[in-house]
DNA sequence: CTGTTAGCGCCTTCAG
DNA sequence: CTGAAGGCGCTAACAG
């Protein structure tokens, strides 16, 4: 570690240095207006050369912002972390934010101690604003973040509260697009594989598979959906009872490639045949997806679109001001892979 | 968005509430003696009642410490970003963080220009100091940082310069595992796929394999080691001229499991028989070795640990200050599957 | 165009 | 044990 020693200069150094005062400095690095161009000139100059660089704090305390958003993950221990639709989002929007010229701060509650911690640093004012990937209407963190007028955009939930913004995308259109092809290749017998109903693009996932079952005119009773953590052994279990049921289905919609490949696995044990004996769909197109056998037909969500559009919605708001109840929904794709039949 | 209205109050709100002065309040929300129990009491009750807290842009200006450290990474484009690790590490981190009542936050690096920005939110003070997975030593981040004269702890880049932290883990005694297991399981004519070398965790395992070639007295002309991008198109490619040439190999360690898993679908592809006529070893553990075909045998690294003891390092740091050329090595773990023989 | 004057909210001596 | 005062580095509103 290099010991440049001196310590920065603030900006009264450099006020002295050129003859001026800090508001004039001040102009200059912020490129205000209302300085004349030799001394603004000789100031830039003075800058470079002496690596004057503006104290955030000092500038926070003053103005009052932050320029720092929060992106909170509200992983519920291991349920979610597994999920790697989060570090994906992550991204988006940590590119998001440096494109805007923020900070991203990265909280996570995974208790209810966390969660403390967690509204005392957006409180006290560490941050502008937060993007929070919501799991649903009853999220600890989106309630007590709600209380705090603080500016929040939620992902995946799509909150009704009015003045609320949140961006998600086509989990419904998705599973009744996997379902509705799955009826369309001959597929009869469906089952549901679904993670936890009380997050909401479970719920939606559901109601796109009833949905297309519906309206291809087929009986309710010839499909069935079943409900399991988000946990892939579990997930097998579940699997077993069903594929060793009398009723086995020829058709598996997956609430993730998770659940989707724990179907897979159990399918082998069986020597079933995919996607012969058994045509297997997945959600989030997770990098696993791609390696299973066969691999899997899924549904990928634009994840660096939704990023990007959650933090641009929560810099619109953080700047005009005016942006409320922004809703955005982004088109899912759906995937076609070997675990469904030819023609899929 | 509920208009809880009123202004946060503020340390002299307090204090006039409780008719002493904001110094005395001070004291109490920091936990330091010499205020009596009475007017403390009272305080706290005060602070709770009106839900007062910190600011901490005063506070960071006014100590000089934001409480904040970053983590930086360095995605150099699409070359690092498919890798896990980063997300598990992050968490690491994260929760490192928490405990040690710091924020953290995310900065990443894919571009030169994107490199000022990071020197500039680390040169303002916005952080106190920062973690960097870091490629090798010719990284541009550290390099800058370094002249920064913050505090930095290296993970994966055990540098050499005096008084550098870091930690990392045993890349080459586990790949010299694996290939002496491999040895061992009697497969003679091996091969290395490994990343790119300026990678240190590339070299480090490089290393791992060539020494234990040696150490079975094998001549090192019956192995070979290339190298691919962690990208695993160009790895299949690869993958299949090696495999298709006459020297066929009978084991393959391969330097990740992206890496390996495009030799796994290689020989599918000529119907070479895994473990059978070809063994393969990936590395890291990613979520899809165990989904892969066979599943992979791999090398695990203890990445939340790493990502422990890299924050708990940087904090003694920040805190003592005393800490310097402090460097941890953790040992990873040979994870077995059925890439490879029985009995490996 | 530039200087002056106040703070922003908190911490930290130094008195009393 | 508590009060008073000064300052952290920067911005902003108002004068010249």
């Amino acid at each position: 570690m290099a010991t440049t020693g001196a310590a920065r200069p603030t900006i009264k150094d450099i006020a002295a240095l050129a003859g001026v005062t800090p508001g004039t400095v001040s102009r200059v690095v912020n490129g205000r207006p209302g300085v004349g161009p030799l001394v603004r000139a000789q100031i830039e100059q003075l800058i470079s050369q002496h690596g004057y660089r503006i104290n955030s704090s000092a500038r926070q305390l003053s103005t009052g912002r932050s320029h720092t958003v929060a992106v909170v993950f509200p992983l519920h221990a291991s349920e979610l972390v597994m999920h790697p639709v989060y570090p994906e989002l992550l991204g988006a929007l940590g590119d998001a934010a440096e494109l805007a010229d923020y900070d991203l701060l990265l909280l996570s509650v995974t208790s209810p101690a966390r969660l403390d911690r967690v509204i005392d640093t957006v409180a006290r004012g560490r941050v502008d604003g937060v993007v929070l990937p919501a799991a649903g209407p009853r999220d600890p963190v989106l309630k007590a973040l709600l209380q705090l007028d603080t500016p929040v955009v939620t992902i995946g939930h799509r909150s009704t509260k009015s003045g609320s913004c949140w961006v998600d995308s086509t989990h419904d259109i998705a599973a009744e697009e996997l379902t509705t092809r799955m009826i369309a290749a001959g597929r009869d017998r469906l089952l549901l594989v679904n993670g936890p109903q009380h997050v909401s693009a479970c719920r939606l996932r559901s109601r796109g598979f009833w949905r297309a079952i519906d309206q291809a005119g087929i009986d309710r009773s010839r499909a069935r959906e079943i409900t399991v953590p988000f946990d892939s052994d579990a997930a097998r279990a579940e699997a077993l009872r069903e594929l060793k049921g009398r009723h086995r289905p020829s058709g598996v919609v997956c609430g993730s490639d998770l659940i989707a490949s724990a179907v897979l696995d159990t399918a082998r044990q069986l020597s079933l045949d995919v996607p012969g004996d058994l045509a297997v769909t997945g959600f989030d197109d997770e990098p696993l997806a791609r390696h299973t056998t066969p691999a899997l037909t899924t549904a990928r969500m634009p994840l660096h679109a939704i990023g990007n559009a959650a933090a641009e919605l929560l810099f619109a708001r953080l700047g005009d001001g005016d942006v409320a109840n922004a809703h955005v929904i982004l088109p899912t794709e759906i995937i076609v892979r070997a675990s469904t039949p030819v023609g899929f």
